[in-house]
DNA sequence: ACGAATTCTTGCGTGCCGCGCACGTTTACG
DNA sequence: CGTAAACGTGCGCGGCACGCAAGAATTCGT
């Protein structure tokens, strides 16, 4: 019966409609601009009431930048996919450059659009810094699992705080490179930096 | 004429105000709250008029991480007086640790408090980890200045933000620490690890 | 298969906030 | 000392986040 792997056919229709919600908000702002879409709009455009909305997000920005924040998530899957006899910053490099897009570039320019818009609207940095930010304490989370420590601990949390500003960095640096340079490469120094150390 | 050393009275006056205004909706929030405040009441406390706080600053977010944000832009200038032949890795975490009150805890229990709220209530994540990013590119410009670099390049940035991540799980770590831990001991722990390299 | 209970959606109303505009006042400068 | 620029302030508007309660949809027990 169900289509899905998760049963609940509610919690289905539940995501369906957030993920409309906040698809609907990232094109509409990279349309017209963030304060030149109203709340309305957004829940028009997802077929919903606009008091809806504010059930599955309490703002715009939160909306706008769910998708990425879910996509980062992930990233702790693929750290806790990679094989267990791996050293740590190899498996953690390794999903990292995976999870980005492998070597050659796919831009997938509505998915650049929004990274994009998150970095240059003011109003939507804030929420995508805690969108890193949440991200991290998912990383991290599986870091301290894969070596046995308490998430708590400093060292792996420090680990993944380091990935994410990598991540941040090669992101920002990638989108503002004159002559286009792939993600993975830039991604890839900086790791390498971080995982040799800093003091050189 | 001049009381300190930045000439413009008119320019003083506003820092002041500014300041005044800050600290204000620093006090009322750690006191009531952050949504029991609002904004009629700080400016009131400052002797300001509603419509004059908002020349200052554009949230009430804003005003609260203000000064937090002033003090962490301070480190920029503290790696600079580093001393020119000292290791760049050396010097940051020298300046690091002296601008977080050298070894012996002065809590200064009205800073702390501003700290714990900012980590605290979710609707000042947001400011506060766009707060650390400004503070970021500051020092970056400074390490950028120091090794003669570009403050576009991966390197500056990347030290000043790994920099950033230590201190923030630092600041996050010693507050929540449950046998109290010298907040000097931790950046300590934390920036020697990155200095030495996370592959190990 | 059917009715009850839980959950979700929606309309309405409220309080607050950010800001544009215009005017009076203060400050800087020649 | 007079002119011009910058600042503070009152007024008002548009928008947003959310509490509340009623209606609709879905799940679950039997």
């Amino acid at each position: 019966m169900d289509t899905t792997r998760t049963g609940g056919l509610r919690e289905r229709k539940k995501e369906q409609t957030r993920a409309a919600l906040s698809w609907a908000a990232l094109r509409l702002t990279v349309e017209r601009g963030f304060d030149n879409v109203k709340v309305e709009d957004i829940a028009t455009e997802a077929g919903v009431s606009p008091r809806t909305y504010n059930n599955y997000f309490s703002s715009k920005a939160e909306a706008i930048v769910w998708r990425h924040l879910n996509r980062a998530r992930q990233a702790a899957d693929v750290i806790r996919a990679r094989p267990a006899d791996e050293p740590l910053w190899d498996a953690v490099t390794a999903a990292v450059l995976a999870h980005a897009g492998s070597e050659h570039d796919e831009p997938d320019p509505e998915w650049t659009a929004g990274v994009r818009l998150m970095m240059t609207e003011p109003a939507l940095l804030g929420e995508m810094h805690k969108a890193y930010a949440a991200a991290n304490d998912a990383c991290a989370e599986a870091i301290a699992e894969r070596i046995g420590a308490d998430p708590h601990d400093m060292y792996p949390r420090l680990v993944a705080g380091a990935v994410g500003v990598a991540t941040q960095l090669a992101s920002e640096l990638w989108l503002t490179a004159d002559p286009p340079v792939p993600l993975a490469a830039l991604l890839r120094d900086a790791l390498d930096e971080l995982g040799g150390g800093l003091a050189r």
